[in-house]
DNA sequence: CTGAAAGCGCTTACAG
DNA sequence: CTGAAAGCGCTTACAG
């Protein structure tokens, strides 16, 4: 294409990029060539090799796209690293698991990224930072245990979800269930026992039960398969409609995210208790929840702790960022609000 | 690390890629200095380069991607596009929209892709499409107008928003209104008068608003500013409890999702109208709804089409892939099954 | 089974 | 402002 504009590959190059001082002259040339000859434009790959970066950023998630992205939390967090990294003129691409097999194949190993955040994951994430570390990509973990060679993104977790535990012992109660997000990728459900909970992985969930354990310390916490109302609804049935008809009806429910909430409200409605007069139920998270029964009950808000999603996701791609500019590690670490809405209240007596 | 290992880069590539006859012991020295010199396995870019591939398909969205994964028709496709892509090894780059801007730049022109998937475009992608096709990239695009250059997926969203008309039709419904997925990426909303069904863009929402006129001509029809139950009670509400207190409310209303559906319903019942008794209700897609309407209702399953999501999400994968090596292009078609549920009944006299 | 050679298409100093 | 050169790190025929 250069030989046919008549001028050096390296002038081509500067005009494309406009990054030299090239004649009028010549880039009109270069341009009217490339026209002619259906140039698209430098090849990303020859340029990715010379320049050893590829513009790409790699999210890792451990779940089938169709569940992690049902996941609201996920897709807000998504979105905040999509736009910082738009902004750098960085694409996103998709991984699915830290490791998709033992044969040392998958995007982990061989997919061109510059660098990797990785989100929301409920695996042992070691294999893949360790894979990672090796290729020298730079490697940022939203709320996952330190691991060696990871920039960390906090949350709050365990600390707030004390205080919200803590204004539940305020009002009185006494009685607390947690429903807990899931301890692995097991998609286990039902109740948590010390074997199980010893087994658990999940970084978030356990640290949230700690909070909670730190006020209440003999909560029984019940475990859901996933995040959705319809996974909290389960769980809200074996406390409320349990197999047990002696048992003890929790009078507050600290569910572990806001869509578990209104699952364990929509269950207690149907087994015909009040919120909050019979039972208090406080989220995670401070998503807007688009369930038809926050419309069709007196309830307008749920009480919750609320965090920066966005902003979490926007400083994970940030310290990618900066790790890809050589610069120092970036860590960050964001706190949740606990919001007080109308799911809870004084316990009955 | 050849050199290392005392052999020539070409026999350290064999022993990498297990792709040639390579000696035990020469491969066990080639092992043996990476795992020395902390070599992290062949460098993906000067791969893509040499081989003129990079495994990466790029997903094309024309929403921010907090809006694009709040629709589970776009996850679910999605989920079928990844599970194609992942058993062929591919990646998926996700790309925002279909030129960032008209400065030329952005993903779209300088992102590494071997092929490209529309996915639920609302707007014109006609210049996206031109510039990949200047870098002889192959496009699919997913539920979009014939466009040259572009291997098409269909779905038949005319023909059987017609059969969800004949159905309401043969109850006796005479009163239908439309309400309708966006007609442009503008996020409005309110009552489609032929002005604005004229600038319309968004292919499905055009062929699914065809497919019911062809049975009630007139049918009014009201715009939503995206697919959600929330979207949906808004549009339901200006039916139902609109502003012209006069004003005939339908028998019937055709939503072009499930989410709308379940928002129209959800109006429905707050505005004292029993469904299907008083208004009979058909969505689109055939989605599992999780609103806790559907839980805490009569009501256990739409009225409703059901496509083939994944399916056309993997049928894209393969075309994609095909069109990849070479191969022809890959067209496909499918078909949405009238599932007939118990939000619909006979017209009210 | 192994090695030397060529080249994928660019960009970046550098010399003019 | 322009061009010649070097080289990013691989892989693939090819010759031995």
């Amino acid at each position: 294409m250069a030989r046919a504009a008549g001028v050096a590959p390296s002038t081509a190059s500067l005009a494309f990029s406009g990054a030299g001082p090239v004649s009028e002259d010549a880039k009109a040339r270069v341009l009217a060539a490339a026209a002619e000859l259906g140039y698209g434009g430098p090849d990303p790959r020859a340029r990715s090799l010379r320049r050893g970066r590829s513009g790409v950023i790699g999210v890792v998630m451990d779940e089938r796209l169709s569940d992690a992205f049902r996941d609201p939390v996920n897709v807000l967090t998504l979105d905040g690293i999509a736009e910082v990294a738009g902004e750098a003129g960085a694409s996103l691409l998709l991984v699915r698991s830290p490791l998709d097999d033992e044969r040392g194949t998958g995007p982990i190993v061989d997919a061109p990224m510059d660098a990797v955040v990785l989100v929301g994951c409920n695996v042992r994430i070691d294999p893949a930072v360790a894979v990672l570390r090796r290729r020298q990509i730079p490697v940022v973990a939203i709320e996952a245990d330190e691991i060696e060679g990871a920039v960390p993104i906090h949350l709050d977790n365990r600390e707030a979800s004390r205080r919200a535990a803590a204004f539940l012992r305020d009002l009185g109660h006494t009685a607390v269930t947690v429903v807990t997000l899931p301890l692995d990728g097991s998609r286990r459900r039902g109740l948590v026992d010390p074997a199980r909970e010893a087994e658990g992985v999940a970084h978030t969930t356990l640290e949230r039960l700690r909070g909670v354990r730190g006020v209440y310390g003999d909560a029984p916490a019940v475990e859901a398969a996933g995040s959705s109302v319809e996974e909290g609804r389960i769980a809200g049935q074996s406390l409320f409609a349990g197999a047990a008809p002696g048992a003890a009806i929790p009078t507050a429910v600290v569910a572990q995210s806001d869509l578990l909430a209104v699952g364990v409200i929509s269950a207690a409605l149907d087994a015909g208790l009040r919120v909050p007069e019979d039972v208090s139920v406080v989220g995670f998270d401070g998503i807007t929840v688009d369930d038809s029964l926050l419309h069709r009950s007196p309830i307008r808000q749920l009480t919750t702790l609320v965090q920066p999603f966005e902003q979490k996701g926007r400083a994970a791609a940030r310290a990618a960022l900066a790790m890809l500019e050589g610069g120092e590690p970036h860590p960050a670490a964001f706190r949740s609000e606990l919001r007080i809405g109308d799911t809870t209240g004084p316990a009955r007596s």
